[in-house]
DNA sequence: GTCTATAGGCTGATAGAC
DNA sequence: GTCTATCAGCCTATAGAC
């Protein structure tokens, strides 16, 4: 049989079949929730059986925990090693929100994933999985530290300067489909802001806030 | 009959088991979404007979809509008010951020709640409440202009700002479960900020950004 | 590994007594 | 208005053929 007969009939690359069902579940679980996104949902969105997610991530629930696995460890890992690299401190934080620019660009349905599991409380994340969510704060916690300590910028509360950068952040990733709809809607007599857009404005933000420069020529 | 009596045995005030029902689906609603929260779970969190919510709220989406629209109507009155109150422009940005802290102190549920609607992409909302949404924005958008013109504020991009603030305090508030969860699993040295502490982390990190202060004496 | 068929449980909603 | 009983539909998961 050849590869298009592969590809439609049945028996073709498992890991292929794996890779399909994360992809739409993925998405699925991003804009529906756990509950809300179906089996059968994301396996005619992966254009795959349903039975496949039973044999392949034994269960809805299984298939939900992988992702939520590979996404947290990825992006704690990463950040990790962010806070440790030898810049300086500006660009160390520039790096950090990089970060998700980029999980973004790749995959544009993690944040509202990941914002969805927050929401609930961290239903499906036991004690292991708690530990990448400390890393990612102990990340940007070292980061302000040094940069404090460096005199690149001024000593802040890190927990709540953390949920200031990680909720902008995660919104405005997480709110892209809802804005697209409510500026087809109602159009507003604004550009829609890219990702880049957003993290230089966050960048900005972060580094002088709303005050009128003095010293500054902008 | 007493008190009492009806109060268990049936036949007791409506509108008490409206705000009852209302009440317990804002919560639920809030920590497992629309889908997750069954109507058996909410009535039972409501001390209620199930059949009761389709009889006050036509099923189960009528419930949930009712909720987000007195939710959505309420928050965007108040804020449309106070970007027309004449006040210094901080001031203004000042109490535009406290009606969040009002809201969260009132019903806590309600970040998730909102949330939860915005990363499905406004499933529920039609024309009439996106209109609501686009109200909050235009508020802040006010209050960001008319800082710039006199000379509070730099100038800024609207959009960006408001996703930056509300990101913030939305995730602030609808994740203070998960925080807690975690906090406690984990116990780490930092005193857990209020709402009332991190408003006024906003406030500042709005005002001065995180850079070193200059003239500043703080 | 993949597919079809089906079991078994839960869910939202209603009918009808009170 | 409230409650009990019940039903039809949907959903996850599995058994078994290929």
């Amino acid at each position: 049989m050849d590869a298009a007969e592969a590809r439609t009939k049945g028996h073709r690359d498992p890991d292929r079949t794996r890779e399909l069902i994360v992809e739409a579940a993925t998405t699925l679980f991003s804009e529906r929730g756990f509950d809300g996104a179906t089996a059968e949902d994301i396996a005619r969105a992966a254009g795959v059986n349903k039975a496949m997610i039973n044999y392949h991530f034994r269960g809805k629930e299984g298939l939900y925990r992988a992702i939520l696995d590979e996404l947290l460890g990825r992006v704690a890992d990463e950040l990790q090693a962010i806070a440790r690299a030898p810049l300086a401190s500006q660009e160390r934080l520039g790096r950090y929100l990089d970060v998700f620019a980029a999980l973004h660009r790749e995959k544009p349905a993690t944040s509202a994933l990941l914002m969805r599991e927050v929401l609930s409380g961290g239903r499906f994340l036991e004690a292991t999985m708690l530990t990448r969510f400390l890393a990612v704060f102990r990340s940007i916690q070292s980061i302000l530290a040094v940069g404090a300590a460096d005199g690149s910028f001024q000593s802040v509360e890190p927990l709540m300067t953390h949920l200031t950068i990680m909720g902008g952040l995660m919104f405005f990733f997480a709110s892209a489909p809802f804005r697209e709809r409510l500026l087809a809607a109602a159009p507003i007599a604004i550009t829609p802001p890219t990702a880049d857009d957003f993290i230089a404005h966050l960048k900005h933000l972060l580094a002088h806030g709303l005050s009128r420069p003095e010293g500054e020529s902008r």
